[in-house]
This record gives C-alpha cells, structure tokens and sequence, in this order.
DNA sequence: AAAAAAG
C-alpha cells in the first residue's frame, strides 16, 4: 500500500486523466464556443472574438489581486463583454458583466428566449452539471433507500413513466439525462402526488432536479391561474431558497434549463449585487424564484414580493436554512410573512445531512410529510480518499506547502490539478492566500468579507483553472458543483461532521477519484471520534493515533450527534425514533444526519480500480 | 467562536 500522500495526489491526478481523457483539456479550452450567455445577446461583438491567450494551453496560473500573477482577467463589472468561455459550471453563467444594468437589445428581444443549451443542442458541455452522464446505473440497484410517512408513492425507473410534459421532457433530453437518479425516481412521483418531503440525498446526485421538475410540471399544469395585479408587487408560485448566493445563482442557471421553453419563468434574487436588475427581471414576470434569505425579505418589506401565491416551497441545504442562524430569518419568510400554511402549499427540504435536532424544526414547515433517503452505494465512498494527518498549528502552512509541492510534481502536464482549501476564519483566508501567492502558489479566496464580484470572480479563476487553489471560508462548502477539483485540504477542521462531509463532497464528482486531506490538532480533539467513525463506515483507512483519540473520554459535545447505528442509513426519520433516545443518546442512532459517509459518493460503482489510490 | 445573509 502506498503511504505517501504525494503518490496518493499523483494516482489521483492520473486517474482523473484516464476517466477524462476524452476531455483531457477541459479546463482550458473553450467549452462553449457557440453559447451566447443571456446578458451578452444582442450586443455589439466583442473587440475580440478570440479566446484570449490565456486560453492556450498551459495557462500560467493567475491571482485576481493586484501585485500577484499579473491584472485580474475577469470583466468585472460590466467593462468588456469578452465570452465567458472557460466556464465549466452552471453557475458561472453570472459571468463577469450581468450587472452593468446594460441590457442593450436584451429587453426588446424578451419574445425570444435565450437558448440556454446553446446552438448546438449536441455539445458535450453544454452544461457543466453532467450528473446523469458517465454514471453506472446499474450500481443504483445496490443503493439503500428509506421511505417513511403515509401512502408513499411508489418510485418510478424512467422518465419517460412520469408524466411532465412534452417541454420539460425534451429538457431532459437535452440536458441528456437518460435515467432519472435515486433521489429522482423517488422524490418526483411523491412531489408530483402533492406531498410534502423531507429529503437526504448527496449533493451532485440530482437534487435540484428532483424539486425542479415537479415545481415546473406543476405551474404549466396549472396555467391560467389568475394571479393578483399589485402596482409594482409580483406573485412568484414558488420559492427555492438557498444558503449563499453562488448557490442560488447555480440552481437558478439549472432551474433556467429545465424550464427552457416551458413558459416558466424563473428568477433569482440575492445580495451583494444591484437591486434595480433583479427588480427590472422581476417586473417582467416571475413563476419561480430562487433566493437567499436577506435579498428575499428585502424585496418582501419593499412589497415587491408576495408570496400569497406560493404553491410550492422548496429549501435547499435545509439543515443550514434551520441551523441557528438562519433560522429566524426563515421563518419570518415563511411564517410571518403571507405564504399560504403548511397544507396550503407544498414544501420541500433538500439536504445532504439532516440532524435530528433540525427535522425536528423543519416539521414545523411541513405537512405530513414524507421522509426520503437515499444512500450511496456499497462502497462508492472509496472515490473520495479521505486523509487525515496530525499537524501542529504552527505546522500547517509548511505542510500545505509540501503537500502543493508533491501536487505540482505530479501534475498532469505540468498543470496542477484544482485545490480546495477549507480554513476556518475569512482572515485566515486572507492570510493564507497571501502567504501561498508569495510562496510561489497562485492562490484566491472567497469568503463572506469580499465583495460579490471578487467572490465571483474568485470562482470563475478557480474553476478555469487560471488560479488552481482556493482558499475558502465555509461559504464554499455546501452544493457548489465545482468540476475537477482533485483534491480538498481541510487546512482547519471544522466543529461539526456534517460540515466535513459536506466540505469533502466538492470533490469525487462525477465519477473521478477526489482526494481529501484533513489536518488534525489538539484543536480539534471534538472531532476525533466523530471523524474516525465516519472514515471507517467510508471504508477509510483510519489512522492509529486517530483512533486512540476517538476512544479516549467524549471531549464535550463536539461534533454534536454521531453515527446513526443503522450505518449506510445514517439518515433517518426522527420521527421513527420517538422518545427512546432524547437526550443521552449521543451516538446511540437517535440522530440522522452523515450516515451517507460522503456526498457524491452515489455518482461510484463507476468503473473499476477507482480505489485504488491505497491499493 | 465562526460563517452566512440586507445595506
């Protein structure tokens, strides 16, 4: 076995090239020629309609702060109108100029909807969220699912068994999912029954579809519902809300997929960016929309929101909506505002971990509803290759360092394959990306102290390529669907294990090894034996001293819960485990929560030898 | 204690 990282990072980093070899230069080339982004149509060609240079191959690697790596590429706000062309993922559709309020011939050209799957209805990436494509199906006969609550539906196998349409199924077709996924097959037939659904499911396994296509199918179904005429106020018939504004932005390019040429409109809705542009979108009419909660219960006092109408609530990330400091702010919108009861609505929750403690909160938004939750298979977690090393404080920059050194050795290419960094604090971010940059590693960071175009822009460089490290608060942690990230450094631990799990998810996706290295002190003595039971139900190599630490005295209530007993169903109803285990219960199964192991996990069975990093 | 989310 081998016991270097170094050779971990390089087996990982060669992997991912044969996985991908049919797209070995997906970072660098131009995955988009022929999509128009919405805010550029209609504008005057830019001065150069070439990808600029650094689009060749071998980009030299850039930072987006003055004084390392060179100017900031991107077009910030609103300056030039080059292509976005390196953008992988759905969300970076933002691109560097949505808000220079220019809309050119956009507004009049508003009969026409913009073709979000491009000219070429064919190209491979037309979207970077392949979540259907290079799965192996067949490994979903393996997958654990749990349903509990009245008359659950039964799960179809097609879509083609699900009745939603001509429109939305010819998305499905474009976005060329074959097969509905897990969540799908169930979540689907229960929304489109009209129930209320508590759902666990990893991220990248297709929850976004799973609470989109019923909420669209519905609204066309029920076209022609009179809606009231306030002056300047809109009627929205759903909602999708959502921890930060990246995610918002990517459900919202997702959400715009699927309901292309529905008649469905969708908007988004968050802050850090221009009000006046959101307002304009939502004057021009809105079925769905996808916010965060600030921006939301801003538009809400300002009554340009109602949400009377409100047919269908859904929460992403819904743990983190009802966690302490969200949840206030939720249930101002969804109880004290107008948004018809529970009952009266359909409601929603997504999550890749739900704690006990918080479906016990969300029960309070829902009506009898029904839990869902879908585990991964066998052993598919083995696509994440979790590490976890003991490393004193004082150690840690230099230890990052020999990690990125062995990493830029082994690079494909000499190119190096995308890092995320995890800190805990946003000036420790600042700080290590400092530090890395005159270190000789380009490195950004996103974190809730920058302005929304440097977190924008942050994204955008990392997921080009063009600056392979990111340094990142937890902003970055939950349901980003950043592809190519090869290896995910948890620099600081985090204080609870769903945080982890949710961290270490950004990478093993789509059906690539991902490598995850976490960084242990005396600091994070809490998370000893939360972290040692999760890697051993990941079938992880846990490491000795770890161990001991996890066997030693429960360090206070660190890592809160743990460890459902029921292992790959870690994920449980709260409901089926009634008064048994309030209270004591501290690893005793009472909770929910990261039983799943790791997110993502699900995309695996994919192919052979994708455990191999420690054979 | 920290992060996120309105300005």
């Amino acid at each position: 076995m081998r016991t270097s990282w170094a050779d971990s990072v390089a087996n990982s980093a060669s992997e991912n090239a044969t996985t991908n070899s049919s797209n070995t230069n997906g970072l660098k080339r131009p995955t988009r020629s022929t999509y128009v982004p919405p805010h550029l149509r209609n504008k005057q060609p830019s001065t150069d309609p070439h990808p600029p240079p650094h689009a060749a191959p071998a980009p030299s690697p850039v930072n987006d702060r003055a004084g390392f790596g060179g100017p900031a590429t991107g077009s910030r706000w609103g300056g030039d109108s080059r292509p976005d062309f390196g953008r992988v993922g759905g969300y970076g559709g933002r691109g560097g100029n949505a808000w220079n309020g220019r809309s050119g011939g956009w507004d009049r050209g508003r009969e026409r909807e913009v073709n979000p799957f491009g000219e070429d209805e064919n190209a491979v990436e037309a979207f970077g969220e392949q979540e259907n494509s290079g799965i192996n199906f067949d490994a979903y006969e393996d997958i654990p699912v749990e349903t509990s609550g009245d008359n659950v539906p039964p799960p179809v196998n097609t879509f083609a068994g699900i009745d939603l349409g001509d429109a939305l199924n010819e998305n499905i077709r474009r976005c060329k999912y074959v097969k509905p996924t897990p969540v799908q097959r169930y979540a689907i037939p229960i929304s489109l029954a009209g129930r209320d659904l508590m759902a666990c499911a990893q991220t990248g396994s297709g929850k976004t579809a799973a609470f989109c296509f019923p909420i669209i199918s519905g609204i066309m179904r029920g076209h022609g519902v009179q809606r009231p005429r306030g002056a300047r106020t809109v009627y929205p018939l759903a909602l999708i809300l959502s921890p930060t504004r990246e995610l918002s932005c990517q459900i919202h390019d997702e959400a715009k997929k699927f309901s292309y040429q529905t008649g469905v409109k969708v908007v988004v809705a968050y802050g850090g960016a221009p009000i006046n542009q959101q307002l304009r979108e939502l004057e021009r009419g809105v079925d769905i929309l996808v916010a965060t909660p600030g921006r939301l219960v801003d538009l809400l006092e300002r009554a340009r929101v109602s949400l009377q109408m409100i047919n269908y609530l859904a929460l992403d990330e819904a743990d983190r909506m009802l966690d302490m400091g969200f949840e206030p702010q939720i249930r101002k919108i969804v109880e004290q505002m107008d948004m018809p009861p529970p009952g009266a609505r359909q409601t929603m929750l997504f999550s890749a971990t739900f704690p006990k403690e918080i479906q016990r909160l969300a029960s309070d938004f829902l009506s009898n509803y029904i839990f869902l939750a879908v585990g991964r298979v066998g052993s598919s977690t083995d696509l994440i290759v979790q590490r976890v090393e003991f490393v004193h404080e004082s150690d840690k920059r230099s230890h990052l360092m020999d990690l990125l050194h062995a990493q830029r050795e082994n690079g494909i290419n000499g190119k190096q394959s995308l890092t995320l960094v995890f800190v805990e604090t946003k000036k420790g971010a600042d700080s290590l990306e400092h530090w890395l940059c005159i270190n000789g590693f380009p490195a950004t960071t996103i974190h809730g102290d920058r302005t929304q175009q440097e977190r924008e822009q942050a994204l955008r460089l990392f997921k080009t390529g063009k600056t392979p490290i990111l340094v990142a608060t937890d902003v970055a942690a939950r349901g980003l669907d950043i592809p190519h990230v090869a290896h995910v450094v948890n620099f600081d631990l985090p204080n609870d294990i769903d945080d982890y799990v949710h961290r270490i998810g950004r990478t093993g996706r789509a059906g690539k090894t991902g490598l995850a290295t976490a960084f242990f002190n005396e600091n994070n003595l809490s998370m000893a034996r939360p972290l040692a039971d999760l890697m051993q139900e990941a079938n992880q190599e846990v490491p000795a001293w770890l161990t001991r630490y996890a066997s030693r005295a429960s360090y206070g209530g660190g890592g809160r819960n743990r460890r459902s007993g029921g292992g790959r169903f870690g994920g449980r109803d709260f409901r089926r485990d009634g008064s048994l285990n309030r209270g004591t219960d501290y690893y005793g199964g009472a909770n929910s929560s990261s039983g799943y192991g790791v997110p993502g996990g699900y995309v695996g069975g994919y192919g052979p030898g994708v455990t191999s990093a420690w054979d």
